[in-house]
DNA sequence: CACAAAAGTGAGCACCGCTCTTGCTTCCTC
DNA sequence: GAGGAAGCAAGAGCGGTGCTCACTTTTGTG
């Protein structure tokens, strides 16, 4: 505890230390507690998943599972993590397998996917584009992993605005503009003009809903339900929402 | 239990009969749950609803509390159902307040206080817009207080398409017009062209996932945190996205 | 006034997140 | 290699939840 105490091998740093039996164990049930959770994510969804029920999926008894996890907040920060990462990973593939196409192209590819990912995925999409759960706080772990897909759509727009693809780049007042000065400081080699950043976080903002709207219900009885009605329709509001950008 | 075995006047029909005290006393003791459910409701958020607690604050024992509601789903739903009228009212008085204006006018000021109301109920607007609760089911009761808000954004954009204000009608494909036959049969008196209908939906459900990216965090680090930043934000968004639809 | 319906009570069931104590095993270090 | 520290599993337990059930009390009405 004292100044000085500790010599340097013991802190933080780990010097590529080899595994030992029982930290090969820890990572195996670790592993195997993540995936009883992910099941169960996948089948309750977020609100009522439970540890005690993953602790009898594992075989375990309730109170060993806090070994591997100090909480059932913190396992749903980390299935949060690997849901963005999922949806990111989502998206950054559907945009290397067209790179080659248009903007547009790309545009439209990267969207069905992320709404084909939330289709397959809807706790998963619940858990990190729902509402919140109860006194749930994100915490910073998650940021990094939630900018993955926003990225996607931002090189997509990047590249079309530096080969002339955007036709007419939209006009946003000023002060909307001024708005963006956290996000235009954080990232560093962000060289696009803030009307075209207002229009891109619009558009991002945009579909999400409309994913959200179906996922959630709120189309039902609206939108035709057989899934080709609603890729179609999906298709038209990815269409109707790339003017917005200027695609 | 006999077929006919009922006299008339004692059957699901209440033919206007005075209400006794003790109906008046039922009436009361109904009101203060949903009151108490309500301040609940805006503190710890629908997941953490507790009857107990409910029970607790109305001064009676947690049992007592099912002569009144059925299940903590049935108050989750009429809390629903008072969420979807508030916002409607919310969104219905906007409009009377500018109904002499243009539509562009009268788009703005309701989207603007639909997410007002959002965000001074954040927990009612994620109870009807955020991911549904775990096991839950909307009900049929549900869907005629949810059609209130989009009615108002439709009779907007109606009596602009019948005096010519809107500009450039967007086009969509055949396959998503298609899409809308349902809506169209359910709703009797709809003769907008279905690719405004689509747009309309567009806009829709783009307002709502800018509203709920704002509530949620999903803009943070991204858009100035300042309420003026924040609303000067939303008014761009509302701007472009008015362009879907032709305003 | 008597009686039936409604309202209120308290115990109890099964579940939850989480803590703590108690043994046991594995690992690290002299 | 021995000893001690650290990690791990188990079980009991606390306070909370939704909900049911048998029971008593209240209350309106024929």
């Amino acid at each position: 505890m004292g100044v000085m105490a500790s010599p340097p091998r013991s802190s933080a740093a780990p010097p590529t230390r080899p595994p030992t039996a029982r930290d090969r164990a820890r990572a195996e049930i670790t592993a195997e507690i993540m995936t009883a959770a992910r099941e169960q994510l996948a089948e309750v969804g977020p609100g009522s998943l439970s540890l005690r029920a993953i602790a009898r999926e594992v075989g375990m008894v309730s109170s060993a599972i806090y070994r591997y996890v100090p909480s059932r907040d913190a396992l749903l920060t980390r299935l949060i993590i690997e849901a963005y990462d999922a949806i990111g990973a989502a998206a950054e593939d559907a945009q290397a397998s067209v790179a080659a196409a248009s903007a547009p192209e790309q545009f439209r590819a990267v969207w069905r996917a992320i709404r084909a990912w939330a289709l397959t995925n809807p706790h998963q999409y619940a858990l990190i584009y729902g509402s919140p759960v109860p006194g749930y706080r994100a915490p910073v772990d998650t940021v990094a992993p939630a900018t993955r897909l926003p990225q996607v759509l931002l090189n997509i727009l990047a590249a079309a605005g530096a080969d002339g693809t955007i036709a007419a780049p939209p006009v946003v007042s000023e002060a909307a503009q001024r708005t963006l000065d956290p996000m235009v400081e954080s990232v560093p080699d962000l060289d696009a003009d803030r009307s075209a950043l207002v229009a891109a976080i619009t558009t991002w903002a945009a579909l999400f809903g409309a994913i959200s709207f179906e996922l959630f219900g709120h189309i039902h009885n609206v939108v035709a339900s057989e899934p080709e009605s609603r890729a179609a329709f999906f298709d038209a509001q990815i269409d109707l929402v790339a003017r917005l950008v200027g695609l």
